[in-house]
DNA sequence: CTCTGTGAAACGATTCACAGCA
DNA sequence: TGCTGTGAATCGTTTCACAGAG
């Protein structure tokens, strides 16, 4: 149930190698903190993999796999300890430790990152807000005042913040990133769509809802013809 | 320069299989087209898939193989034609053929949607708006009226969507992908955060900015990590 | 000589099948 | 019997190395 060496993997580390979570897994882990948190809200104690997976839309097996990445253990017959396996979630990296972050663009994509009620269940916070445009700066959102790029440097020394959200316009977004990567930021969410390129050292991750929908319409397309062609897919 | 069959793989189809298109690809080819139809309106005729992978952070490699999959060639020396790479990459089915969606939810994340404008520049376009809640009914957003649920059987009927965007509540998301199923919408791009299971026959997409910055903060301590016991990554 | 295009190898994630425990 | 946990096989993408065209 720990970890048992299975057979090679002797490199220098005794140790579990915490760092062998894969990426894919990484970004199901929120998923599963959120589906668990939510079971445990409405009182649950025990909850399958089984049951998670169909939630989620993920195969059983698959959820074992990261939730074994991220440390937590089930029993048989009982399934995942919900408490305990929220725990478990909580305590790696990036989804508690890491968990504040800075908004940049304080318009109606902005808005909406503020008020995604999603932030707060995953124990995110956004710490201070910016914008590039002098006319955004000086008002009051959801509690806070919108600053200036100038003032940047200093929040980021003071919060210890690594992550940003970028939420600007696309052509305001090489001004940001650049602005962002000298305060000392490390990876940058950005939700800008522009196509130009960021500082190398930044840990860039994006989307926008165009390209997500783009890129659903033809994962459809795909998936239908699949379907045209094998007739049914599974039938035991 | 066609397809030729390389060496194994002959199941039933001697055809080329225009499906097969990984979908990793399919995610990236909106990304391709906004940097070609970039550099179209910013006057150039050429561009290496060096240079756009410079520019999205990917190899160049795979830039190739990306368009290569897509249909669109380049020459050697120059590059790849800006004009008829934008014309290649648009013809493909969910980048210009199923641009048509319904966007469900006008709160301030849908009314974020609605004002990307990158939608427009990936050739997509929202078709109707609706709400669940009554008293957001009725308003007009970006020029259209918001229209209840129950018109929905009806747009989607009238205007042969098969996409639709889903910006509601994540209390609501149960509910709204239940209407647009059996409205026969058949692909969502879920925005709602909601940890609850989806029609089956749906093709969801999920994405939620607290997620997405979760799963940052998580890849952006993976990375650091790595960084250290490495040593230096590259250097010849 | 530069840049595309591609077989073949390398890599990593998902799935399968089954061992093990309550 | 039900569910976790995992070696092994499978599947698919990315990378490498080089052939080929302008």
């Amino acid at each position: 149930m720990r970890l048992a060496p299975p057979a090679g993997r002797a490199y220098t580390s005794p140790m579990p190698d915490p760092v062998a979570i894969p990426i894919p897994t990484l970004r199901r882990l929120p998923e599963y903190l959120r589906v668990f948190r939510d079971r445990r809200d409405a009182g649950d104690s025990w909850l399958s993999s089984e049951a998670v997976g169909q939630i989620l839309g993920f195969g059983a097996v698959q959820v074992r796999r990261d939730l074994a990445a991220a440390g937590a253990s089930g029993s048989p017959k009982c399934g995942y300890p919900v408490s305990e396996t929220v725990r478990r979630l909580e305590a790696l990296p990036g989804i508690r430790g890491l968990s504040a972050a800075i908004l940049v663009g304080s318009g109606r994509l902005g808005e909406a990152v503020l008020a995604d009620p999603g932030m707060e269940r995953h124990g995110l916070r956004i710490e201070e807000i910016f914008d590039l445009s002098p006319d955004r700066v000086d008002r009051v959102l959801d509690g806070r005042r919108v600053l200036p790029l100038s003032r940047l440097p200093e929040t980021v020394r003071r919060t210890g913040c690594r992550l940003a959200v970028l939420a600007v316009d696309p052509d305001q977004a090489g001004a940001a990133s650049l602005a962002l990567a000298r305060a000392g930021i490390a990876g940058i969410l950005d939700l800008s769509g522009a196509a130009s390129p960021f500082p190398k050292d930044l840990l860039v991750r994006r989307f926008c809802f165009a390209s997500g929908l783009a890129a659903l319409a033809g994962e459809l397309d795909a998936r239908e013809r699949k379907k045209n062609l094998d007739g049914f897919p599974r039938q035991t």
